[in-house]
DNA sequence: GTCGATGCAAACGTTTTGCACACTG
DNA sequence: CAGTGTGCAAAACGTTTGCATCGAC
């Protein structure tokens, strides 16, 4: 059960009210909500699913003004959102920003350590004088489940991914 | 001036009509036209810019019809679409697949040769039993131009990319 | 003549915006 | 009480779909 006075959460929503305050910013019941919101979120949330969850709390909160929240926090950089295939983009933490290994069959997002992509990023500063970013989009691809089920299924793979 | 009769282009052409055909497909004037813009196109385009591209020599192709042709050549893998950014996707040959590296202030999209993840592609494999698809989604970041740009305009970074 | 492909309009899912009102500071 | 943030409705955007008609085979 999620904590409620001065836990660990309820500090780090202070912390970021204080910097909405320290930017003229005002601090209201949607944007507290919201924070906690993403604070305790295990994953990746959705504008929808962050709707879904506040409503729990405050029945009233509408969608748009999740975006515009989102769209202030994420110029604050408190807040990151990714793109981990077709559908909505996800929102979180930036202090949780991490890569993301997509499975375009299943859906499965893995979230992978930054270091991994640490010798790509500098080939690629190397050779095309590119500075990566890859928190923003997916990298997609196939889950060893999906890759084999795939192999099984269809060995001369026609390609149909979407 | 792209050619006439006969060309490189053409040849291209009837060859991916022969798929649709042997594939019970009929060959109608949109696609015709679809697969030859595709073969022309030096970059990638996203399905407005092909029907802008078509309707200068058939008017009344509609866009609906493009993405429909689009899918049906995306199952015949010879089309493949990609996501550069947050606009709409974009779309060109399987023949030209490869990497994209697209900066996310200028938007200016390099193609990487797909070489330089084959070490990243290794190395998530054995550590996450996943299978990259490097061109699906385009590795975002920023280019050189805008990455010393936003080092001299705001030193102490403030972190704003969407 | 059959059936697949098309044009059109309308729906879709996600995100953004304009406005009048409500609330924070 | 000033002005930011909000709810709501509607638009915007890229894409998909239903349907009657058209055209390839």
């Amino acid at each position: 059960m999620p904590g409620e006075h001065r836990s660990a959460e309820n500090e780090g929503v202070e912390v970021v009210l204080d910097m909405l305050r320290s930017e003229g910013n005002r601090v209201t019941t949607s944007r507290r909500l919201l924070i906690r919101c993403l604070i305790e979120a295990k994953s990746h949330l959705t504008a929808e699913e962050i709707a879904d969850d506040l409503e729990r709390r405050a029945p009233d909160i509408h969608l748009s003004t999740i975006y515009r929240n989102l769209d202030e926090l994420e110029r604050l950089g408190v807040v990151s959102h990714s793109h981990l295939g077709h559908g909505p983009a996800t929102y979180h933490l930036s202090t949780k920003v991490h890569g993301h290994l997509v499975c375009e069959d299943c859906g499965v997002a893995i979230e992978a350590p930054d270091e991994i992509f640490s010798q790509l990023a500098l080939e690629i500063m190397e050779k095309h004088d590119f500075t990566i970013d890859t928190h923003h989009f997916a990298v997609l691809g196939r889950c060893g489940p999906c890759q084999s089920l795939l192999a099984s299924t269809d060995p001369a793979s026609k390609e149909t991914s979407r």
